[in-house]
DNA sequence: GACGTTACGGTTGAA
DNA sequence: ATTTCAACCGTAACG
């Protein structure tokens, strides 16, 4: 509630419903794995959660055959403000996957004593074990990202690859847009879940 | 018309 | 087990 009537704040002006049916709400779309939502390019979205891996997917890969953003953005039925993001992300991090969500503020301040504890502990235990309970503790995930990296990569390869063969495999795969997205949707809850 | 930016409402997950 | 809250999300809209 932090419009005020009267100064409605630059970014937010009254949402028209135009293809928004009655509620003023974007159209509900219904998937296996819950509910989603409609853009206005008649994509469909789950509000706070990131778009499938497979949608981003094609989005750098889409890119990198000189297609414009914005005909990225009405193909994949994505907002080109999205389209742009993830690029901007893909150019500066080389990955297509979304930011860590949730969780607090990463413990990384290494105060003069938490190192001094960390002197000690090396002192009293061989040097292995104490990667080993830094891994437990922090690590964990750090390799598996490295690996998912690694093999994101040679997907996307193998992906252009074949696509660059003809670009109906493009436009071939907009065909089943419904489809994938649903399944990856499916598929991308799945994996969180997993993960 | 294309696209960078940003307010908003939403989800997530460690603490 | 539940709550808090700062991180991130994509959309919609402005410029």
């Amino acid at each position: 509630m932090t419009a005020l009537a009267g100064a409605i704040p630059r970014m937010m002006r009254p949402m028209l419903a135009q293809n928004y049916p009655h509620s003023g709400f974007p159209l509900e779309v219904s998937t296996p794995l819950g509910q989603g939502r409609m853009n206005q390019l008649g994509g469909v979205f789950i509000n706070g959660r990131p778009l499938p891996n497979h949608i981003r997917h094609k989005i750098v890969e889409m890119a990198h055959h000189g297609i414009r953003p914005c005909v990225i953005s009405r193909q994949l039925r994505v907002s080109h403000g999205c389209v742009s993001k993830i690029l901007c992300r893909y150019q500066e991090t080389g990955s297509i996957r979304p930011g860590a969500i949730g969780g607090s503020k990463p413990k990384q301040g290494t105060t003069p004593d938490v190192e001094k504890r960390i002197e000690e502990y090396k002192r009293d235990n061989p040097v292995s074990s104490i990667s080993r309970i830094m891994r437990s503790k922090f690590g964990g995930k750090g390799d598996d990202d490295d690996d998912e990296d690694e093999i994101e990569k040679k997907e996307l390869e193998e992906h252009e690859r074949r696509a660059k063969h003809s670009i109906e495999g493009i436009l071939g795969d907009r065909l089943t847009l419904e489809e994938d997205l649903l399944r990856g949707i499916e598929v991308g809850n799945t994996i969180h879940t997993i993960l």
